[in-house]
DNA sequence: GTTAGCACTCACTCGATTGGAGTGCTAATA
DNA sequence: TATTAGCACTCCAATCGAGTGAGTGCTAAC
């Protein structure tokens, strides 16, 4: 069967107002609420196609219908052409960049939630490939030395390593020559055990120091493998009943909880092969999460500048205002981007 | 009128049974379940008296006694004599202690969770009266400076400082030096405009470079606001379906989400003076958090050395199975609290 | 002071009933 | 041939009432 014109806008009116209402629709109402100017009874029939091709279901005989998961997908795909509608109160709220990167993530979480309704969550950005910047041990005390390793992009780390033996200051500051000749510019696949092993042999009686040292430079430049996840709105699953039956709304808490579930959403969502705009979205059983197949999951990437990347989520039920979501994330997407446009200038 | 052992044993009997089923209980159920040897009616003439007394009450005529705040409160408070039992397996879970804090604390909500199916919460210790251990400027490049700052209990900060021009060797040496002695040893309140404009001067044209510092140094040993709480076990509150409704759900699914209305919790229960073990009881409407009206709450502080101190909590229903929970948290306070004696050694 | 007995209350369950929304099908119509 | 009106049918959801049972309060007897 052909999903021609006239099918398209009846399953669209459906899908529209089933958004609106949570309700199954009924043939009177489409009749009503479209321009087609058919009967009911002619949408009947209609509609008995669409149910036949899948893109709509019945809950009970005699109900109204509801999208399918295919449904929706349609309607998704065929609206992510379209432009997204700007959203000012996002602009206005994120441009306080000075805030520190969790703050202001935390923030973005947030006035996602309010603004959308739905539950939202955004993760750090990801470094990968980080490269070594500057390395340096101090001397704390007789007993302890702190190693400060700044990666490029500033993140910095610092591990206190305890010795058994005071180390003088003519042997630390070799040591620091030696760390950082040896080792700035290097990313983490760069340092190998012939590199480490020359090292060790140069510093002599401090080689399982220097030994340390490098465990607290890996750290600091790996990739992050607990990834940082915020979240915001939460609660929000209780807006749609559909969603906060208690098998549901238990499952969904939790996963929000032991964020390293999201984590899951994040690694599929990063790879935006094929993706528009690396948007992506995840219907019902498409998801994932295997506690969100009542949900449907719009996710997005931001670049933060040379291989940083993250990842902005929201999850809500699938009856979601898809444009807006989509238009929402399009915005913040943008102004994540530009930040880090700025801080280069 | 008084409160005579046989009611208080025919209270006990009331508030016990509904803590294993969550119904009303009735005279005939309490004639049978104790070994008072007394027929229901005699049961149901104590129940009176005790209903008037304020320490039990009705839902509705015709149905058993569940027990009041009051009755809850007068229950948990003999109990607070008992000696804690131990549960030998959060001993084992807890006793990795080389992991990092954050961690570890991550680790003792989830225990805890599981452990008692509640929700429970963890803040990181805070720390008040820290003082200036070691303080090291390090030159990344031309334009960056890298400030570290630790404090006592080993707590580092790093800060980078944009300078304008060059800063040569010679110059980073004494500021080093004029830094730490100057400040180390020293709390945040005793670095005072006085002392700062003192330093600045010693530090000639660096001194506007020397505020930067400072203002770093302030970062690392104020008392954090902004306090990191740890949660878990949030959807636990669906097993117990008098606060799994709607209404009730959100609120505390969003209060388990905004870390800082926990805060307030964490404020009232720092301060114990007057608490047995540093162990607060909140039964329902005398929880700080309005949003908790229909839970109990019990918190205890653990201390990690010197001023550094945290607290645990774990949020469940008005039937919470006090007696356990406040024996589980002993154990973990225990625990938490050794851990520091440890590491002294 | 304790208990047996009885009338009474009230929530809850279950089945029957009803109303309404919505469908599918058929026959008439343009 | 496509559309529509009409009607029988289905099923859910809400309502109602009777029945049930747990539990109480009160009174009178022990």
């Amino acid at each position: 069967m052909q999903l021609d014109e006239r099918k398209m806008k009846i399953l669209q009116a459906i899908i529209r107002n089933y958004l609106e209402t949570g309700e199954p629709v009924g043939s009177r109402t489409i009749s009503k609420y479209t321009d087609l100017n058919l009967s009911s009874a002619t949408i009947r029939n209609e509609m008995s196609d669409l149910e036949e091709m899948g893109y709509i279901l019945q809950p009970h005989t005699s109900a109204g219908r509801i999208p399918s998961d295919k449904g929706y997908r349609l309607y998704v795909d065929s609206m992510m052409e379209e432009n997204a509608r700007q959203v000012e109160e996002l602009k206005e709220m994120l441009v306080e960049k000075d805030e520190k990167m969790d703050h202001l993530l935390k923030q973005v979480a947030k006035v996602l939630a309010v603004n959308t309704n739905y539950a939202t969550m955004v993760t750090a950005p990801r470094v990968s490939g980080n490269k070594v910047k500057f390395i340096q041990l101090s001397r704390v005390n007789e007993e302890q030395i702190l190693a400060v390793v700044v990666a490029e992009g500033n993140i910095i780390k610092n591990t206190m390593i305890n010795v058994d033996e005071p180390i003088n200051d003519e042997v630390m500051l070799k040591l620091n020559i030696l760390l950082n000749t040896s080792l700035n510019g290097l990313a983490i696949e760069e340092i190998n055990l012939a590199l480490i092993a020359k090292m060790k042999a140069q510093a002599g009686e401090y080689g399982s120091f220097i030994g340390d040292v490098i465990d607290a430079v890996a750290e600091t430049i790996k990739e992050d493998d607990d990834l940082e996840v915020y979240t915001s709105g939460a609660n929000n699953i209780f807006k749609y009943p559909e969603l906060a039956s208690e098998q549901n709304a238990s499952g969904l808490i939790n996963a929000f909880e032991e964020k390293q579930l999201l984590a899951q959403l994040v690694d599929t969502a990063m790879d935006d092969t094929g993706t528009k705009n690396g948007i992506r979205v995840y219907i019902g059983e498409e998801s994932p999460i295997q506690s969100m197949k009542d949900c449907s999951i719009v996710t997005a990437n931001y670049e933060f500048g040379e291989g940083m990347r993250g990842t902005i989520g929201i999850i809500g039920p699938k009856r979601m205002d898809y444009e807006k979501v989509v238009g929402t994330l399009k915005t913040i997407k943008t102004q994540l981007d530009a930040l880090y446009q700025d801080d280069k200038k």
